[in-house]
DNA sequence: CTGAAAGCGCTTACAG
DNA sequence: CTGAAAGCGCTTACAG
């Protein structure tokens, strides 16, 4: 035989019509259990696969997922953040477990998202996962809603559709951190991170942390805030600025870890000694938090669930099933940082 | 209009037979210049994109690559080794370069790897990629040769076919270890890692650090020596031995980063020094390799020209070109552990 | 340069 | 329970 075996090929062998044949395969109950059975046998003796080109093409459908990691277009090429690739990595096994594939595309946050995936019939549904201006993106969810995609997003809320975003509670999170500070008497406190409707998700960590600081009768100073994106270097230049303009803290918040990182490197150029000096306390938990010198006191937002539930979540969109908003509660994890 | 767009409903708008309208949009010098452009336009106007499944259906190819994540498994479930998700990213970037869509799996050892994808016409190539046990795999790669399925794979060798394979020097980078040891005069050295056939990439790193030693009249000791898979929790438990028995050294090199990390750990545990007691040199330069305690000296393996070269290799297999062995040269990142 | 037609390998309504 | 037939949306040899 040349070439690929075909349900032709298996009909021919099996001696019933290729009708049959795809019946068979699918596990139609319209087949006798005898056919079904031969059929099976020579399927498998030919090495024979279902052509999903085919397949998909009648069906319309794809039984595959497109997963779009769109990046900020100010962090380095080579770097994806740690806490997206681990994102990817949980994604990657809910799909294996739901039976879809998975397409991985990285995009600019300028591109054309949905044009390569859902349009061309290669994807069944998106995966929205970024970590740049939100306010980019709201357009393009526009879009995407208009032409009826299946989407969910990571982080992101979308106009009206809350059940599209699965994120995790950061206002919650930022409480969490606040709550610790207070517990250990660290009430002079600084903010880094992007706390603007540009990085939602950095705001409402902001949000919680400023307001149950308040909850405590304790005020942070906006002097004492710093701009900051998602990586160690941004974390490491708020943080000197912080420095350089002399403005005292003995406790920090970072919107995420590598920021966090970023600044215990700028603190400790500074002689400034981390916990003892300046406690610190970022978001994530990435691999390398726990490997940081001091390890990092940071909020874990779990990936393994946060990706089965975008899956999840977005499987039933496309069955057309109803979805909830799905808020996932961060943990505080104490290290020697704080 | 109702669904997607077709040729035929630009065939319709233009005024032209669908055949022209499949030219037109395929860039053929068999078109009008003007009925290209009109073409062009309609296709813009109504949102128009090529169905692939169609597509690929009738040209029998697909235009992408299938990257087979294999994993070892005895290593923990819900963590990705870091370096497998650095070459991941840049796999994915590598296709994107070069007009291929990425379909990602993850898989056991044991699974049918070349099952779901090459056979059901999704990808035109694999790239395997996987740190488990690599006696395993040599059966599954006669399969794949068989069945004349284009593949290239990290680091292991496929019997008679070094064109297959992109991995990194190990042994070169053995060697670097091995020299800036002798550099320092750390002398006494252990090594840990599985330096056996069942992980050829760690055979080689400990055969071109021995060999190197042995140049400089330097015998490692076979009691120095443990057995550690690929991660933290190996690494940490085999020095704990090494410790337990009382065996003492200056020097470690550790067959990855992860098995150094936890390396370290052990060491520190039982109050020797790092680096003043013992220097440890990992292979990998994960990203969490500069932030550990001390930083860590590591032979870094170039993710993003490793990623590049699986990807072109690949492409020249299915295109019918020759390919060359492809040996990455490592390079020395010295840090604070040594 | 253009069009009519075949065919890629399936799934499924229709008829029996 | 089974078969003959239509059709998913393309690409491309063939004929003009």
């Amino acid at each position: 035989m040349k070439g690929k075996a075909t349900s032709f090929d298996i009909a021919h062998y099996a001696g019933v019509s290729q009708s049959t044949v795809s019946r068979a395969l699918r596990n139609s109950h319209l087949v006798n259990e005898e056919t079904r059975k031969r059929v099976f046998d020579i399927a498998k003796k030919l090495n024979y696969k279902v052509d999903k080109n085919a397949s998909n093409l009648r069906t319309q459908q794809s039984s595959t997922l497109a997963l779009l990691l769109f990046e900020d277009p100010t962090s380095d090429e080579s770097q994806i953040n740690p806490f997206f690739l681990a994102m990817l990595g949980s994604i990657t096994r809910a799909c294996a477990k739901e039976g879809y594939d998975l397409l991985v595309s990285f995009q600019s946050a300028s591109a054309d998202w949905q044009a390569d995936y859902e349009d061309s019939h290669r994807a069944d549904g998106i995966i929205l996962l970024g970590y740049g201006d939100y306010i980019d993106y709201q357009p393009k969810f526009s879009t995407l809603l208009e032409q009826n995609t299946k989407f969910v997003c990571w982080g992101a809320t979308v106009d009206n559709r809350p059940d599209l975003t699965v994120c995790c509670d950061n206002y919650g999170g930022g409480k969490l951190a606040a709550e610790h500070f207070i517990a250990h008497s660290r009430t002079d406190c600084a903010f880094i991170g992007d706390a603007s409707d540009h990085s939602p998700e950095f705001f409402s960590r902001f949000q919680g942390f400023k307001d149950e600081l308040l909850a405590n009768n304790v005020n942070i100073n906006e002097r004492k805030m710093a701009n900051a994106i998602s990586t160690e270097e941004s974390g490491y230049h708020a943080t000197r600025s912080l420095i350089a303009n002399n403005i005292k803290f003995n406790a920090l918040f970072a919107a995420s870890d590598l920021i966090a990182i970023g600044a215990i490197r700028a603190l400790k150029e500074a002689n400034i000694n981390v916990p003892k000096d300046v406690a610190v306390v970022g978001f994530d938990n990435i691999a390398i938090a726990s490997y940081v010198n001091p390890p990092l006191t940071t909020i874990e937002q779990n990936t393994t669930v946060a990706g089965q539930m975008l899956v999840e979540n977005l499987l039933k969109l496309i069955r057309g099933e109803e979805v909830q908003s799905t808020l996932l509660p961060p943990i505080l994890i104490p290290r020697k940082s704080s």
